[in-house]
DNA sequence: CAAGTGGGTTGCAATCTGCAACGGACTCCG
DNA sequence: CGGAGTCCGTTGCAGATTGCAACCCACTTG
């Protein structure tokens, strides 16, 4: 039986959010969602996606409780894609995104946009923060309980067969 | 020619990033390096990913240079598959689909490991701050230039048409 | 020498993707 | 009124990708 694998036995919040999150086509949609893009057609032409698979992405992003549908519309009844509080929370998510294709991608390839941070005014991008200090988090000051380092301690570096 | 298409016509650092994070397995295996894992075998067994997908994920991984291989053996000629600095500056990321997935996800299916900032010795998730002013990145405070707003003004909420 | 370990590759069947065409239900324009 | 256009899908089909299991090779261990 082919075809995606059900991930639920990994027990992580990572794997849980893979289904959704791990597909192409569903990262580029919500960008475009954050970008303001909420109808089907405009979806469809920014993406170039077919439509077949918008339609159904769509259908599993409004299933997850990403987007919700609203009405714009009664006589052809028709609606937009909005997204959810849920959805909207995916913002670091595409804002972290963004930034690792900005640093690591070749100059030509680089979005010409800049992020601006209003309260600063300042162009920024994300860099993450402790949500009970505020320091910065790094590989080397986070520890994953119980147990397990995030990065290793580099312990096996110089072990050559001696 | 169906199978994934080339996405760079989107001109953007997050359609150039999708092709390789926009895929279940990476993220998984990403999930697990930041754990410390680094063996085939060891990936294998974790996730219980099919061999020949492994073997082709890993394969892209180092190609996007995001993994480096190291030997650590000869006889067998054995390597592991390594972080490389590009790679380890997907932290954010993971962290922010940590926090995502933890937040949403119904409490039976939440990671029961916690996430510890040890310059504070707290337990943590990911805030998006302002890599300028340090400020907290929100909907709300960020604007992409030129033009469009991250979060749309709703402008249209009350558009029934009169 | 048989079994085990580590790291893959190969084959096959079941999905999933991408494309293009078709559909329905209006609205707009001449 | 007829034809074109908009919006949102659904349907068919060929080709790509997955997942599984089996196989292979080069040691190492008992």
């Amino acid at each position: 039986m082919p075809g995606p694998k059900d991930l639920t036995y990994l027990g992580c919040s990572i794997a849980n959010s893979v289904p959704i999150l791990g597909d192409r086509w569903n990262i580029l949609i919500l960008r475009d969602a954050f970008m303001g893009v909420r109808r089907f057609e405009d979806f469809q032409t920014d993406l170039g996606i077919a439509r077949n698979i918008l339609s159904s992405r769509l259908d599993d992003l409004v299933a997850a409780g990403i987007f919700e549908t609203r009405e714009y519309q009664d006589n052809p009844p028709r609606h937009e894609y909005r997204l959810t509080e849920k959805g909207k929370d995916l913002m670091d998510l595409l804002l972290a995104l963004w930034r690792w294709g900005d640093r690591w991608a070749p100059p030509e390839l680089r979005d010409p946009r800049k992020l601006i941070h209003l309260d600063c005014g300042h162009p920024t991008q994300i860099v993450a923060a402790c949500a009970h200090c505020g320091g910065e988090l790094k590989r080397s000051n986070l520890r994953i309980e119980p147990g397990l380092e995030v990065v290793e301690a580099t312990s096996s570096d110089t072990q050559v067969p001696a």
